[in-house]
DNA sequence: TATCGTTATATTTGCTAATACATAACGATA
DNA sequence: TATCGTTATGTATTAGCAAATATAACGATA
């Protein structure tokens, strides 16, 4: 019976979230399951809420991070970009880092 | 225009939510003006917003974070106890030290 | 040109959380 | 025992967000 430190991180461009985790998890779905509609039900959320996040994420960031595509065979879909590839890697190692300095630190709890 | 990384942090007691940014805000307040529901008004949240949070902080805690006192002149108040003072002091040096890291790890977002 | 599953978008409905409001209990002090 | 500003708690209202529903557009393929 001990406290635990949890901790949350995420990327802002402009003053407006870029990704965070569960943007991150989307993106995710998205590269595995190669359409939006798809990545969405997998996860369990509305294809509208799904959209408005890879829209948001699209629109903050420097470089496209997704291809939508609409229409010919299959309907559409959607895939990453070498982009988007790339901050999905630097966002996990980011925060696999920060969870060890946080487990690190909380032993300064214990002592209480 | 370059991206940035925020962070929160929070600590956890039984799955429960014990302490962050906003309780320890709180928690402050209640020491800087000797009662709860001045604190609340400083910070422009309801009174009984307010006292859940304090309530369901110090039922996660160990040992209770302050001593509400009802009735008596003045009506009564709230104060921190040392071991609130400690907690608040732990989270915030935590806290500090994590954002310090993030500071670091922002280089490999720039190389992007 | 008809079909298909997808992206894209608007509108409505429903639910949960926050807020506002109201009131009781408390106990030192006068 | 009347007063006061506080803690403590219940109830009702509001608001904001999530979900559901509906529909258009798209373009390769047959």
């Amino acid at each position: 019976m001990s406290y635990k430190i949890k901790s949350r991180i995420w990327i802002e461009s402009e003053n407006h979230v870029l990704l965070g985790e569960g943007r991150v998890q989307l993106l995710k779905a998205i590269e595995t399951e190669g359409s939006l509609s798809k990545a969405a039900k997998t996860l369990g959320l509305s294809y509208k809420k799904a959209w408005s996040l890879i829209d948001s994420v699209n629109k903050s960031a420097k470089k496209p991070v997704t291809i939508n595509s609409t229409g010919g065979k299959g309907g559409g879909g959607a895939e990453l970009t070498d982009y988007g590839k790339q901050l999905i890697a630097v966002f996990d190692e980011i925060n696999k880092n920060c969870w060890n300095f946080l487990d690190e630190q909380i032993q300064k709890l214990d002592e209480l």
